[in-house]
DNA sequence: CTACAAAGTTAGCATAGGCTAACATTGTTT
DNA sequence: AAACAATGTTAGCCTATGCTAACTTTGTAG
């Protein structure tokens, strides 16, 4: 088994390689908050045990045994979250810290059984893909709001941001996954957007619609077929 | 916040003080199955830090702050066993080894949440008492049903033991907590003693029997309202 | 009282992680 | 080509936690 720490530098390099088309040292060590010398120290443990491939100056790469390693933590950190906010009620701002800590938890029983009381969930509670059992993990579905036109009418099906800020000020706005968002106009001058959902109408500037993922169909069924 | 290490020291602490008079580092190291000089320099630093009183060659002693941040673990760990139990469907053979995991999780939300959908239990799955938020451990209710006399009619309550190999000898004999249990006789020979209880009847040997604790009286339930 | 065994302690070492300061390499910008 | 900034690496140090081997203290059995 991997500790904590391993699993939280794999995850940082599999979160950063979907970010970008090449991870370096420094990225690592800025998304981890540790020193450069920590996380070079790191990759060359984890070129060792085979999760990295790695040659001095070179940019970082997950092996493939690397990259399942992390998508399974990821799976954890993800039905963590979706159970805490399905089965026992906290808030998608809430939940994100507490499977910080619970994604590390050795227990493949665990896991299985909040799988199972949530029926085998696609998506957390932020639209985020699960990844399956095998690591492998489906691309997120959902175009960016701020590129929509008025007239369209969309569903929200994930974010970009999950910060609890950002979430916090999506909660006072009412807006929740799976809302249905119709765009009512959209200003040429600064790109913001105004929205009318559940009864509400707003104005979201650009930059929040930019975060904000939506798409004309309701996300894929827990039932595992593949959709797009 | 004290690390998974030092609170897994300061329970094993607790718990050793609570089955003898005087603890001492032979104890603890046997306790943990750590080595006596890792035990020595532990110790040491739970007294640096106000969490145990110490002298050399000495008896340990929990202060009351360490004696407070055990009860603290505990009830985190017996809330975690509770919840498995009562809400994900686990055995209560299989929830010690999660337990003993997540009851390092710091978050004070994610411990008040499992209370409050457990409508704040008393005991946990095993029948031993829950401490409460400051810290307070309740006493544990019950005699040994070896002490019964034949003619008894007890209530399961507890038990001394929580090994998995014995929690599954008690799933085969369909002893439960709660289980009304009639006694109909003792051997005086080995002490073994023939039960009846939720429409059988079995013979157990008295080492089973010293394990089981039984009273006349349901536990206390828990503030307000009755568990099943 | 004396031995001896058990218990406790110290010394020395190891591994996982982390840091800062200093040095080296790389790639870009004149 | 030279210089510089960004990036990467090394060296040296730190804390937490563990170990074994060797020594000391304590308490008990004769
Ligand atoms: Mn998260
Ligand atoms: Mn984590
Ligand atoms: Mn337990
Ligand atoms: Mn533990």
């Amino acid at each position: 088994m991997a500790s904590p720490t391993v699993e939280n530098y794999l995850k940082a390099l599999l979160a950063l390689s979907r970010q970008r088309d090449t991870v370096s040292i420094s990225d690592l060590s800025a998304e981890l908050g540790v020193s450069k010398p920590s996380a070079n120290s790191m990759i060359k443990r984890l070129a060792e045990q085979g999760l990295l491939e790695y040659e001095r100056y070179r940019p970082l790469r997950l092996t493939e045994e690397g990259r399942k390693q992390a998508a399974l933590v990821v799976r954890k950190h993800r039905l963590t979250e979706m159970y805490l906010v399905e089965k026992m009620g906290f808030g998608w701002e809430e939940v994100h810290p507490i499977a910080e800590q619970i994604e590390h938890i050795d227990s493949p029983a665990l896991f299985e059984r909040m799988d199972q009381l949530l029926g085998s969930p696609d998506f957390d509670p932020h639209g985020s893909p699960i990844p399956d059992r095998q690591g492998n993990i489906s691309a997120r579905i959902g175009q960016r709001l701020s590129g929509c036109e008025p007239g369209d009418v969309v569903i929200l099906t994930g974010l970009e941001n999950s910060s609890p800020d950002f979430l916090r000020y999506l909660n006072e706005k009412g807006l929740r996954l799976d809302a249905v968002i119709k765009v009512a106009a959209r200003e040429s001058y600064d790109g913001s957007m105004r929205i009318i959902y559940g009864g509400r109408e707003e104005t979201l500037p650009k930059g929040t619609a930019d975060q904000l993922l939506v798409a004309t169909q309701l996300r894929a069924p827990a039932s595992g077929t593949s959709t797009r």
